[in-house]
DNA sequence: GCAGCACTGACACATTTGTGACACAACTCG
DNA sequence: CGAGTTGTGTCACAAATGTGTCAGTGCTGC
């Protein structure tokens, strides 16, 4: 289950602080810094959910998030600083799919995050493209130079995080992390599963799967 | 990714219970009892955490996290004492990265300084640049006049450390102390490194890594 | 200048450590 | 029960690293 998630707030430690755990939690999460920047950005990039603000620069959160509601059905969770009541029901009343009050704990976040999209959507679409790899999430697909490859749910788990962390140099430890929910073995258990991956996703020669000495793995995209 | 934590806390048996687990999970954890000690201590060794609780002699813990904050950008975790809502919200607002509230379990500290370390080093990008030679500590590669050039572990960690401190003689017991965690074996075990170094990073003729006879080496920028 | 000393570079080698491959058993789910 | 999936153990191989030795270079004091 990920989605990507708009932050709409001013204060930057606390944005990068929702930012930081929703992406472990596996989301991709953008931040934007006020409310105007937020309502550009929500309709570029059409987001899978907005967390806003209620006291914003430039544009405030129940006009943003009333904004919003006219222009598309994405949920949107409000954060409502102070324990005003009245900012909660103004909140709601503006059309917010649910509100968290200041001060929070991040894991709540992440779970008002699943439990709105699980609601609202049931699913999120989740589509990434790398080089000749592609992936999509909802359909639980993989296509390999366009034709289709079959995954097991592990593989597919572990393809989708090193997808969305092209690039970067993955321990063990981080692949278990952010790709199950559970896991129990050693962390060898990876290599199995990445010798099996790198099976079923290698073209000719190419390895997007590179091995890192002493340190994990990396994905990168390949040309075609 | 070295470990090395302040604790400022005034009563010296919590401190060294954090410490003490700490230094198990392989931190470097040193102690200062009150926040002015706190504050000396932090700008002489440069941590790469602090572990800051809000209710301190001398200099309280919220204006100690604001100080560092104008300083530096060295994470913080903040202690907070009982459940006061009103306490976290002031240790977030003066700029501390994660708050714990007491009583905590040791295990909690160790897994948020690890947490906020890995936030902090993972998801900030660290790029150097000096010269032709460009490092990349998260996707863990480094190009020499545009072309990727592969090292081992040590050599990215002893070029991390070089580049970090550039300009700057290193004895090889700086040298050690700041690229590994920990390190087994004489320092000359260095001298063969910074050949093996050498050997990848030189281009005709220049010298980013200089011998400082009877002192240990400095890394220079090259022009192109 | 020059001898003597301390320090460094180069290189080969042995040890240690990490990874790939594969077979097998436990497990899951229909 | 049966097919597929997944973690573990074992082995062979590859990579990396520290050490020892020796030659060369830079300092120092006379």
């Amino acid at each position: 289950m990920s989605g990507r998630v708009l932050i709409v707030e001013d204060d930057r430690r606390i944005a990068e602080w929702v930012q930081t755990y929703l992406k472990r939690a596996g989301f991709t999460a953008e931040i934007a810094r006020d409310g105007r920047a937020g309502l550009d950005t929500a309709r570029k990039t059409k987001p899978d959910l907005v967390i806003l603000d209620l006291t914003l620069p430039y544009l405030d959160g129940v006009t943003l998030c009333q904004t919003l509601r006219r222009e598309s059905d994405v949920p949107i969770i409000m954060l409502t600083a102070r324990e005003a009541p009245a900012d909660r029901i103004r909140g709601l009343e503006s059309g917010a799919d649910d509100y968290i009050v200041k001060p929070f704990e991040p894991d709540e976040v992440v779970a008002r995050a699943q439990a709105v999209l699980r609601r609202v959507h049931g699913t999120v679409q989740e589509i990434f493209t790398q080089g000749n790899i592609s992936l999509d999430e909802t359909a639980g697909t993989v296509t390999v130079g366009g034709e289709a490859v079959t995954l097991t749910q592990a593989q597919f788990a572990l393809l989708a995080t090193f997808m969305r962390h092209a690039g970067q140099v993955l321990s063990r430890d981080q692949l278990i992390e952010l790709s199950f929910d559970e896991f129990d073995g050693f962390d060898r258990a990876i290599d199995t599963q990445i010798a099996r991956l790198r099976k079923r996703i290698e073209r000719d020669g190419t390895q997007p799967i590179q091995t890192v000495y002493g340190a994990g793995y990396r994905f990168v995209a390949v040309e075609e």
